[in-house]
DNA sequence: TATAATATAGCACTATCGTTCTATTTGTCA
DNA sequence: TGACAAATAGAACGATAGTGCTATATTATA
């Protein structure tokens, strides 16, 4: 697909994910800065061909995104999560690249207006956030959270990603496993990058 | 609700299933036999009124359903699963009830044509498969799994409900736990009832 | 380099959509 | 029965959406 193209699709997707109905032609040239509508018509009739969408001719907002069953919010899958990775988090040049593989997230999980990406978990590192090898963790991009939320952190001195909610103490930062068994660990605010609050996780069971 | 209202409101919202976008108000009028547009109009401002839609001004096709129904599949929420209670099942009468509580099970979570039913956890008794206190369990009706499916089984002699992978084995049932670091527990054919198979987990982060 | 396919730009037409206004009928409850 | 809210009916208006058309620029390809 190409940059316009994609752009273009990836609008498409988060303007419906906000509002609840597609956007009109006018409202994709603005956003994405087309100069006319008909070279917005004009790339929807190829994202069309090319079975990224669907258009009942004539139908204002009558674009419906195909795949994935419509059923529950896209979100894209920008990679994996596992303890000695780094996490990988959206730019804003990778946030608009159509991710190869999505998943659907129930609406009720999902708030509403954030920008969410989801992470599939590889290994079991995460168990102390009762996360297991395989689940899909869907988190909300931002770089800072408030006390007791469940983020996911990559901790520079330690080399290591997590899933913890986290605590800012007065000169240190605690993170608690979900898992009241276990202890927390304490890191140097210098030393945690907050890559994003976890949303909800999902496991499909074979 | 009146009945003019819950038809248009119902027309909405198989229109959205259906379609992908909305109906327009003149759609509208045509499908359910309204007089007037206006008429449509003073309708859809009650159902707005009363919470069951949303609609932006001026919007061609913005009107967005609220609440539950319309994204995900329905999945009715019977109970909740707790170590030492005995678990819910559908049986034909109360299949039919509306549950209290519904959850959105995203498409490709469902494997196709399966009445699913939903338990929510209670404690922590089911940790030793990552399901933690509050997951929604996906679950669908079943009497007899396959080996190596997990299960949700009421062990008769225990009194305990549990989710295992199950294996069996001549003279017995294996009960594995997902995690492998803890042993499994063998039971006695006749101390266990499946009360269905897990088909995915959902895990709302606070 | 020649040539076709793709992409960009702008304009104008027509259909249609949501809204507003007024007037009338039906239903409810004291 | 009277009073008032809810529901019905129809017409008209202004805004805007999708599309068609023509012309040009850019890129890919042989």
């Amino acid at each position: 697909m190409s940059d316009r193209r994609t752009k273009i699709f990836a609008f498409i997707r988060e303007f419906i994910r906000e509002k609840g109905y597609a956007p009109t032609v006018g409202e994709i040239q603005k956003a994405c800065q087309v100069s006319s509508k008909s070279l917005v018509n004009y790339h929807l009739e190829a994202l069309e061909r090319e079975g990224h969408i669907r258009r009942d001719a004539g139908v204002t907002r009558g674009i419906e995104l195909i795949g994935l069953g419509r059923r529950g919010w896209p979100v894209p899958v920008l990679g994996t999560i596992a303890a000695g990775e780094p996490i990988p988090v959206p730019t804003e040049d990778t946030w608009h690249i159509v991710a190869e593989e999505m998943v659907e997230v129930p609406a009720d999980m999902l708030p509403r207006n954030v920008q969410a990406f989801a992470l599939r978990v590889r290994g079991k590192s995460m168990i102390d956030a009762f996360v297991d090898d395989g689940d899909i963790v869907v988190m909300e991009a931002v770089a800072a959270a408030e006390n007791g939320q469940m983020v996911a952190a990559w901790l520079s001195d330690r080399q290591e990603a997590t899933l913890k909610k986290i605590y800012y103490e007065p000169d240190r930062i605690r993170l608690q496993p979900a898992n009241q068994r276990m202890k927390p660990i304490y890191v140097n605010p210098d030393d945690i990058e907050v890559q994003g609050r976890v949303v909800a996780v999902l496991r499909k069971v074979k």
